[in-house]
DNA sequence: ATGCCGCGTGGGAGCGGTCCCACGGGGTGA
DNA sequence: TCACCCCGTGGGACCGCTCCCACGCGGCAT
């Protein structure tokens, strides 16, 4: 059960398979192209490069018995000739249910996706189980040669994003671990969405503004509870700290910070939720309370997930712009991929309110 | 921007990148591997691929040098020799929203995820997006020499299954294209849990039962349908054409057939909808209707997603077991790469009602 | 005319494994 | 004692590309 002492090759992956009856249907190789097209390997493997360095008789006799052969190359072997895999690994810890049915990740995974494959890479998903697997997990994604890694739902005590910095593995994050992330990371403006958010709270003539946050041993959770705190400051209210309510992105979660806020401020009229799940959460806290919402209180969440549309009444909430996250995180790793240094900045892409009924 | 005539390769993919200045962090290899344990090539390899041929001492000595010297296998130089990749490419629809957002994809691909690391194998994602770039996929996935390929949301009319199969890579399809699908696939039992539905409603002692189906063309709307009908026919009752209305799986579609069922029948008592999307399209039909649910109108939907949970009232749905359809799918796939033939079987899994207070 | 430069060009030498053939040595049977 | 086996073992020959060096050839300056 417990790890090996020593990082002994786990056998399940090793284990030689039973003659692998590979139906082998061979495809052309450059070889066969060279020597239909008279001439040298050379010559060949410089068309498909597209290096500028061949005659024109020689290209076109290429590209034609490439086209007649139907040539592709072999991107194995090319990876093993050029100690480059052009493949780029995509992390998520199985953990996060979370992360699954919300758009959140499947949003920026479609960016992900368009900004690799126009620039013709492609994509290894990696779903992480418990520590110990990804432990191991440096040292296998060095192992698969990936060029680079992108990572999502870092926590901040999370060590493998250091350990890929050590193997020199150009990693970005899907948001930081501490407010000096030392790595390449893109996230939205969590601090101005929830400023977006409770300023519209103020707005609408609200005053007693509670707010439930997420684990605060995380970023955006600090972040968007610093968002709050900003928006009340402008508009001259002091912060009470009665007001705020420790949830943890759960729907149970939001409903016993809710439950904790009405009884420590039964007076609030206004709530700004983190995450739309722990607004879910809260809204039958409300109820079972007797406040109708936003009749007596007015709920925004963070997200624009799907449960923000089905909810009753439909939340008003923050949305990340999630695809084009996907394709800043991509731009970044392929940046830092072509060099070094140079793709590791912090990008922040703005956030947007939507208005529904429940704010 | 239509495409070129021969199958030229594309030069965005393939020009040579500007000296990657892959900072050279040189892993170990066998060969070092085997310079320290003092013994050939060959017998690090028999020692990492545990051939029983290896005198305890040698791999004794082999074990240690590897500890010491931390190594991993090359996966891409191993592939180069074995002709395997030990990878597998998961293909999904871009256009496929739906998929993404709800547990559908994220329970199957963990499932998937689960089989496939269990023996070894890597998760390569593909989302296709237009039919050209679909079309280019199946030579592409040759190029990457990939194992087996697994598909979701295969369309009836879809090729690329066919020419994969030309190809001879082993393909798993999530769902089927039609009632006599040649491949190997996995889906649910669509008609049975349709029929769970239905027996529910007429138990509950609804006697006008209507449905929404998905698209037609589609076979998972047409088993959900026999279901229906068959449910229908069990309980001694005849199945009214003007009771079933076609939808698209899409809410909007579920709100224009709710309509059209209303007008054809003032006095439907109970919908069964063949899914939770078209479901929650129908809630507002009916409220704007004037009818109550369940009070009035019984609703049942299918698939058991997130807006069943939080859809006012809680949505009556027939669950679907993704990750254990994930799991047979990496199942399944994997006999058949192991023997050609032996995987091309449909796969069925139950379904199972979970009642919630729509009906 | 001779030298020199530079442009294509061919092909050897890897990349890091696996596969398999041939070989040495100890045990067995005649 | 000698032939015969069989078990481990070493290492050459690939897998299909890229990289780069060296070479031939035509054109220009001397």
């Amino acid at each position: 059960m417990s790890p090996a002492e020593q990082p002994q090759p786990r056998s399940t992956a090793d284990v030689r398979r039973p003659t692998l009856n590979a139906v082998d249907v061979r495809r052309p190789t450059l070889n066969a192209v060279a020597a239909r097209a008279g001439v040298g390997r050379g010559t060949v493997s410089r068309v498909i490069n597209g290096s500028p360095k061949v005659s024109d008789r020689s290209r076109a006799a290429v590209e034609r018995a490439i086209a007649e052969l139907g040539y592709v190359p072999d991107r194995v072997a090319r990876s093993l000739a050029t100690r480059r895999t052009d493949t780029v690994a995509l992390v998520v810890p199985d953990a996060e249910n979370r992360l699954f049915s919300e758009p959140y990740f499947s949003g920026i995974i479609r960016g992900v996706s368009a900004g690799l494959t126009g620039a013709g890479m492609q994509l290894l998903l990696v779903l992480t189980g418990d520590a110990w697997e990804r432990d191991r997990l440096a040292g296998y994604l060095a192992a698969q040669r990936v060029d680079g890694v992108l990572m999502m739902a870092v926590h901040g005590d999370d060590t493998l994003p250091d350990r890929l910095e050590e193997l020199a593995v150009p990693t970005v994050l899907a948001g930081r671990r501490g407010d000096r992330e030392g790595l390449g990371h893109v996230r939205a403006d969590n601090r101005g969405g929830a400023r977006l958010a409770v300023r519209h709270l103020l707005a609408a003539g609200r005053r007693s503004v509670a707010t439930i946050t997420g684990p605060l041993d995380m970023d955006v959770a600090r972040a968007r509870l610093d968002g709050y705190r900003e928006a009340l400051r402008e508009a001259g209210l002091t912060v009470e700290e009665d007001l705020v309510a420790q949830g943890d992105f759960t729907e149970e979660g939001g409903r016993a910070a809710m439950g904790e806020l009405l009884r420590r401020r039964p007076d609030l009229d206004a709530v700004f939720a983190a995450s739309d799940v722990m607004a879910s959460g809260a809204v039958p806290a409300l109820r079972t309370a007797g406040r109708r919402v936003p009749g007596d209180v007015a709920l925004i969440g963070f997200d624009d997930s799907v449960v923000a549309r089905h909810i009753d009444p439909p939340l008003t909430s923050v949305r990340q712009p999630l695809e084009e996250m996907g394709r800043a995180m991509a731009a970044l790793l392929l940046e830092e991929i072509a060099q070094r240094g140079s793709g590791k900045r912090g990008v922040v892409l703005p956030t947007e309110l939507v208005v529904r009924e429940s704010a």
